[in-house]
RNA sequence: GCCGCGUUCGUCUAAGGGCUAGGACACCACCCUUUCACGGUGGUGAUACGGGUUCGAAUCCCGUACGCGGUACCA
């Protein structure tokens, strides 16, 4: 009888979420869908202090802009909850408990400066960190060392108090990794972590065994700066649960920055966001920059971030959520690190502008170009514009650029480029053209172009000499979709009064 | 320091004993295009180092170096 796959993703809400955090619910959401499970957000916020109030709700609006919508969490419920530690509080101390009576654990009663008595005193060159572990706590306040009386007396009178677990001496751990094989850990080397915080909060180490349990999670992914703890979880398993029931582990490689791994001074230093979407703290008050807000897709933030540390094999690296679903392999996860890329990021970006139809993204355009105080009228005229010029843009933004003479004559013409070659005989023939416009019965750029061929020749000009100036005239420089095209989609009104008044703004030209 | 995990073009990666180590981003050149792009063709560019095992090693083993992570009543 297997059980059934269920994961979970558990962020702390003390901050924004960067690209390491979502790239982990990716894979998480990813393993899901595909085995047919289960996917849960729980909110790990044991910590009051760093606690940030609005991380939370950030924390599931981001999910949302991803798409990665989880089956249970907090913010919609299920049958697992409640989905914030904070409110399971009460139900660790006595797993806790259950450990000391195991002998697995025991209550410590060393006050902080009685902690940093001992790592003062134990600190060297060669051991700059001190742990509490087997060597040391032998000499320190705790059920161990007191008589079992004044343990009692302690614990009656309510003094501060953590628990512990004992970490065996001479055991070697081992356990499988999904990503990486076989890894062990020789226990006499492990620290006595805490387990129950003097406030009574569990620490990470005793609610991530305890919440994997009760949630019946079959498969525990997290990124590789907890591998040096899993001894801790799995031996935690094996004394309260079995080691059967453990979920299997996954340790995801690191993303990193220019150095080391990726923070939140890289985005600021180096010019590119580090969080989906723009997050502002509440405290300082300070904006970290998203991607959302930097003009980047959902699809392009997801398939950039899968594949930092994922392909499937194949020379394929476009995929859409589906097709990640689809062929996302677990095994298939690299090992090493990897370093961000913001300009792979944004090829990935204008990859996805190409591939999806203009109503994909439409509405954020919108947006985008109401903030700039443009309005847009006619929805289908948009698209089709949007559909025209979206080849050069790689981000959002950049549709503000290529698109919006579209929706309003140019104010100024840089005319420097047609200057020197300006003469009557382009005036005329630019008056003739935009009146024939006029009588155009196959409003199409072919038609279009073979008009104003026509009429070049007829004027004896070159038509690659007048090309240019047209261009100015409709778009006000040097950019833009093929001019006829655009004069196209303009309108035949609108193209003539544009080179209407651009002829009269160039009168005193020449 | 100790423990752990890593290491293929500048970057992301393919190749899990066997053709000239393949692709993508970036960069360069050419073509297409009388704008800018898209697109197309080609180019520069890598198995960290040293030992083994083997007919044969990027691939397996050992060592070294380097990088990263951890070493909290943070997650």
């Amino acid at each position: 009888m297997a059980k059934q796959v269920r994961v979970r993703f558990a962020p702390s809400p003390t901050g924004g979420l960067h690209l390491g955090g979502v790239r982990t619910v990716l894979y998480n959401y990813l393993f899901a869908k595909q085995q047919g499970g289960s996917f849960i957000v729980r909110i790990e916020d044991t910590d009051q202090s760093r606690f940030v109030p609005g991380a939370e709700e950030y924390i599931f609006d981001t999910l949302e802009w991803c798409g990665l919508q989880p089956d249970e969490s907090s913010r919609h419920g299920g049958a697992y909850g409640p989905y914030r530690q904070s409110e399971r509080k009460e139900s660790y101390r006595s797993y806790a408990e259950q450990l000391i009576q195991k002998g697995f654990a025991y209550y410590a009663f060393d006050t902080a400066e009685e902690l940093d008595a001992m790592r003062n005193r134990l600190r060297t060159a060669e051991n700059p960190s001190p742990q509490y572990d087997h060597t040391v706590r032998g000499q320190m306040r705790n059920s161990l060392t007191l008589p079992e009386n004044e343990v009692a007396d302690l614990l009656a009178s309510g003094t501060p108090h953590v628990i512990r677990i004992k970490m065996p001496e001479d055991e070697t751990v081992r356990f499988h990794d999904l990503i990486r094989g076989e890894v062990s850990f020789d226990t006499s080397l492990v620290d006595d972590k805490v387990l129950l915080k003097a406030d009574g909060m569990p620490t990470y180490h005793l609610a991530v065994v305890v919440d994997d349990h009760l949630m019946e999670i079959s498969h525990a992914f997290r990124g590789e700066e907890w591998l040096p703890s899993a001894p801790v979880h799995v031996l935690l398993w094996r004394q309260l649960f079995g080691e059967e029931a453990m979920p299997q582990w996954a340790h995801l490689p690191l993303i990193l920055g220019p150095n080391g791994k990726l923070s939140k001074r890289d985005g600021a230093k180096y010019g590119f966001p580090v969080f989906a979407m723009n997050w502002k703290d509440p405290k300082s008050g300070e904006v970290t920059e998203g991607f959302r807000e930097r003009g980047f897709l959902p699809e392009a933030f997801i398939n950039m971030l899968a594949i930092l540390g994922w392909n499937d094999g194949t020379e394929q690296e476009v995929f859409s959520l589906d097709a990640l679903i689809a062929k996302f392999s677990i095994e298939k996860v690299h090992k090493g690190g990897a370093k961000f890329d913001f300009d792979k990021a944004k090829w990935f970006n204008h990859e996805w502008i190409k591939r999806l139809p203009a109503s994909g993204y439409r509405d954020s355009v919108h947006q985008l170009f109401s903030q700039q105080g443009l309005e847009i009228q006619d929805q289908t005229y948009f698209e089709k514009v949007l559909d025209l010029v979206k080849d050069r843009c790689t981000l959002l933004g950049d549709f503000w650029d290529q698109s919006q003479f579209f929706f309003k004559a140019p104010k100024n013409i840089d005319l420097t480029p047609i200057k020197a070659k300006w003469n009557e005989d382009k005036v005329a023939f630019f008056h003739s053209f935009s009146k024939a416009l006029r009588s155009i019965s196959d409003w199409t750029p072919a038609s279009l172009e073979q008009l104003f061929k026509q009429l070049a020749e007829q004027s004896a000009i070159k038509p690659g000499e007048v090309q240019l100036p047209l261009r100015l005239m409709l778009v006000g420089g040097k950019f833009g979709p093929p001019v006829f095209d655009i004069a196209t989609l303009l309108g035949k009104e609108e193209t003539a009064a544009r080179i209407e008044a651009a002829l009269e703004e160039m009168k005193d030209m020449r």
